[in-house]
DNA sequence: CATAACTCCTTGAGTGCTCAAGTATCTGCT
DNA sequence: AGCAGATACTTGAGCACTCAAGGAGTTATG
């Protein structure tokens, strides 16, 4: 096996085990999942919080489909809400609630801690994080579905 | 949102976009995904070709019955076997056939050139992949499910 | 040497995603 | 105007995983 493929393994690897952490981070303090933190990010980014589900589900890498899915619980308890488009009937938009906006600085809080714990021994090495930015940089096709 | 939260995020995107390129070129080549590739190979590596589910699930990061049903299809299409212990009659080994061995091999060059020409833009740049795996490495528990 | 406690594995129910198909709406061409 | 094709979203069926519960076997303890 080349050097290539087994770099590929371990970060399928990590990846696995560092979602598992902030999901037992997350659901434990906040009731959500890593993957909910991930769509309301994306919504906190965006301009007045608020994205078409198309683009959303672009920017998760996701399926339309999964991002109405995702979107529903989230829309039950209130951090999001469904906005419709005036000009164009096609379009419903997923929009943070100021609930919604409350609740993602207190996760953001947590996901830091649980990122920085991780992290804690890379730094320590005196390694940047800069470098690992700059290598997943260079992956080709982080888009979304084809 | 700090450095090492900004990292994750993307270390999570890249490895959603990677794997749906392994699994693309895996599956229209070989018939299998690339958590099946994942299976293979821990198997190839293991002395013997074989090892105890329990093992398997550890090594991957899956639960116990992620394997029993992970192993199904595999059994089914002959690449694993299952073999009993003689000595213990609870486990059941997962072990490659000969066939497994054969098409593992197969599978594995064609992984190593997903992952070569995923890395490409990288070892262009003259980053070592050293780096990565160093940096994988620091990273704490990454071990099976609690 | 019986029985309690543990281990290995499978199974049922539930979750979160996918693709494919369907509905509703918009845009462009003639 | 009116129709063809593109776009936004939802829904049904299916797949891959999870946890919880259960069956079968092994080990330790009194």
């Amino acid at each position: 096996m080349n050097d290539a493929l087994e770099v590929t393994l371990r970060l399928v690897r990590a990846q696995t085990a560092l979602v598992k952490r902030f999901d037992a981070r997350l659901s434990s303090l906040h009731g959500v999942s890593f993957a909910d933190l991930m769509v309301l990010l994306q919504l906190g980014a965006a301009e007045g919080g608020r994205m078409r589900r198309v683009d959303l589900a672009q920017a998760l890498g996701l399926s339309a489909s999964g991002v109405t899915r995702g979107l529903i619980p989230l829309e039950r308890i209130g951090l999001v809400v469904r906005e419709p488009d005036p000009r164009d009937a096609r379009v419903a938009y997923a929009a943070l609630t100021a609930t919604g906006r409350e609740r993602l600085a207190e996760m953001t809080l947590t996901a830091e801690e649980v990122a920085e714990d991780l992290f804690a021994a890379e730094r320590r090495r005196g390694g940047g994080l800069d470098q690992l930015t700059a290598l997943l940089a260079t992956l080709p096709g982080i888009g979304g579905p084809p």
